[in-house]
DNA sequence: TGGCTGAGTTGAATCCTTTCACTGCCTGGA
DNA sequence: TCCAGGCAGTGAAAGGATTCAACTCAGCCA
């Protein structure tokens, strides 16, 4: 039942437990004939390395950590499956833990990891003010790197995505159909995210088209019913009184617009535009195909990995950078009814 | 920077080593003002628990690993999460582990996992060929809960939802409508489950309507894409030879078909029905609310971590259970056009 | 033959926590 | 006054892999 351990395999092999380890870890400076034997006895006896006491003598893990907002949102997974392909080329392993946007689990992982002294971490943290809980760990020497929160903070490492350029982009691709009255819909605006995407949004409309309105309609989070209650307030005004186009903050609230939009025969983008952003797989697979704003997603993982694997390597001399990405414009039918459905680059990974 | 040892922090409280564990084991066996003295040592030094050494003593880590086919599958994702609940109110750890089908990354995952003596581990398998691997864990003393593949095997729990009967609801719901020429899209056909819910459709059919037809349409994947391809073939049937409903393998096929009825101008539910599996999340928010059989998808990770955690505390009198639950059709718009949009339940958490 | 080299191997020390048999001390009862 | 018993606290041992200085030995040259 229980494993046998190194001493085990040295004496079955008639070695001595330095050597049994040298097979294991420095293969090349063992005589091949014993380093056979003592993988015979390895196999024969069943041995596994017990990595608790490789940590605890190397005082490291070799995993790395990535906690997330929420496992179940398409953006995450993506950005998940980005970081793993970095740290799985690099021999680590990559575990995943779900904050489910709660402080108080966000709080129970970080010690937790910290006790299992990780070897770093990968965070979206659940908000600006848990900055102090991350100094601690980097004190405690366990580099950290920020995905998808710019911070410019000078001791880690952070991706992004500049969400100002990504409302710009929405923005001006409505504008540039004509439209002039256009809603806004995302919250809270205490996001960051939210507000940054509004904001870059009021630019473009400022610079190109200082006739068009930019309404906001404040929704109290970023869901699929969030939508659709605001499909159902917009369908109830009067005809003359509606934004000829919507753009979402995320595609999650624009996928219920859209739902929301089509019960009441408001039909898009013929009478309504509209626009999402993340531009998750979904979007593309809506049953009228979304525009959005596209984030890299797996290269947010990707990159963040690799600044991580870089600081864990270089040690001291890691100099932090803070990587920003620029968002990209997938135009559908949604925003653009001559668009067919293969419109679009196929959806990023 | 490196954290400082217990041996520190009872040197600074003036106390001995084994005092200092009872303070974090069993705080109530020591004196208050003691007690106080090396709580307050730790605060000081910044003292932070080493697992390793913690683990290595006790011979098992108190980590608990899911190991799922593709994270970014919202069937999955709900499957963790209900894992979670339970994990994380027994004081334990989940961490998540994506084989995203690949055998050889899932090896590597259980070989890890299998190093750092995980306490126990739930996983839905690649396929059945690779139980031999799982029997390896069993015999090395780690418990193995398998998810979402009946199984029947002596040493190991499972849960699992009944296909055939997903099967049925969905053709007793089809024929119930009166539709005679049902197609069923899917595959490929070597997936237990896919099958599974095939062999159901074709025993209602056989039992309820003997006149009634079941085609197959064998997909090569899952996916939306081949739902959308699956729909372009069948839009190019003359009208008198396509079905009259569609029954889907999952919803992320099932959404594809939609897509591609709806791009050929074939309306859902009039000229097709069209009923998916799983129920996701975005079912429901479809612009079609798609009907779908539904999988207890949070309550199918609840359950397989309670049998894991059962088994961990019971030990070697741990009898193995196989719990099968039922699905349950929710109907919407997609097979049914008097349904509004509020129909069907809320979607299951 | 003696000395030297280098490849191969050894085993004690180390990493940190938990456990448990044990010591001291104190109190209450005889 | 003595003893039993309970409470606090102690410290050595154990758990398994890694590292590295030290050692062995065969081969070679002078």
């Amino acid at each position: 039942m229980a494993s046998a351990n190194i001493k085990e395999v040295a004496r079955y092999a008639g070695v001595s437990l330095g050597t049994v380890s040298n097979v294991l870890n420095r293969p090349e400076v063992v005589a091949s004939t014993t380093r056979q034997r003592v993988l015979d006895a390895i196999h024969k006896l069943g041995y596994v390395r017990n990595d608790s006491a490789r940590q605890l003598r190397a005082g490291r893990s070799r995993t790395i950590a990535i906690v997330v907002l929420d496992v179940s949102n398409p953006f995450f997974t993506d950005v998940i499956q980005g970081a793993e392909q970095v740290v799985e080329s690099s021999g680590g392993m990559l575990v995943v833990c779900n904050s489910g946007e709660n402080a108080r689990r966000e709080d129970r992982h970080l010690d937790m990891l910290e006790e299992q002294r990780v070897q770093g971490l990968l965070i979206t943290p659940m908000s600006d003010g848990r900055h102090e809980r991350l100094d601690a760990l980097i004190a405690h020497g366990i580099p950290v790197v920020l995905v998808d929160r710019g911070s410019g903070h000078p001791n880690r490492c952070s991706v992004a995505v500049d969400d100002i350029a990504g409302g710009r982009l929405a923005a001006e691709h409505l504008v540039g159909h004509g439209h002039e009255r256009i809603m806004y819909v995302g919250g809270p605006l205490s996001i960051r995210q939210v507000a940054d995407r509004r904001a870059g949004a009021t630019a473009a409309l400022a610079e190109r088209a200082p006739r068009a309105r930019l309404e906001t309609y404040e929704t109290a989070g970023l869901s699929v019913a969030a939508g659709r209650q605001a499909a159902d307030d917009l369908a109830a005004r009067p005809e003359g009184e509606r934004p000829t186009a919507v753009f979402c903050a995320n595609d999650l609230l624009a996928l219920g617009v859209l739902q929301g939009l089509t019960v009441h025969g408001i039909r898009v983008p013929e009478d309504v535009a509209l626009v999402g952003y993340d531009d998750i797989d979904f979007a593309a697979a809506a049953a009228i195909p979304l525009s959005s704003v596209r984030q890299p997603r797996a290269l947010l993982g990707r990159t963040a990995a690799e600044l991580l694997l870089e600081e864990a390597l270089e040690g001291d001399r890691h100099g932090h950078r803070h990587v920003v990405f620029q968002p990209e414009l997938v135009v559908r039918t949604s925003s653009d009814h001559r668009r067919g459905l293969v419109a679009g680059h196929p959806p990023a990974r």
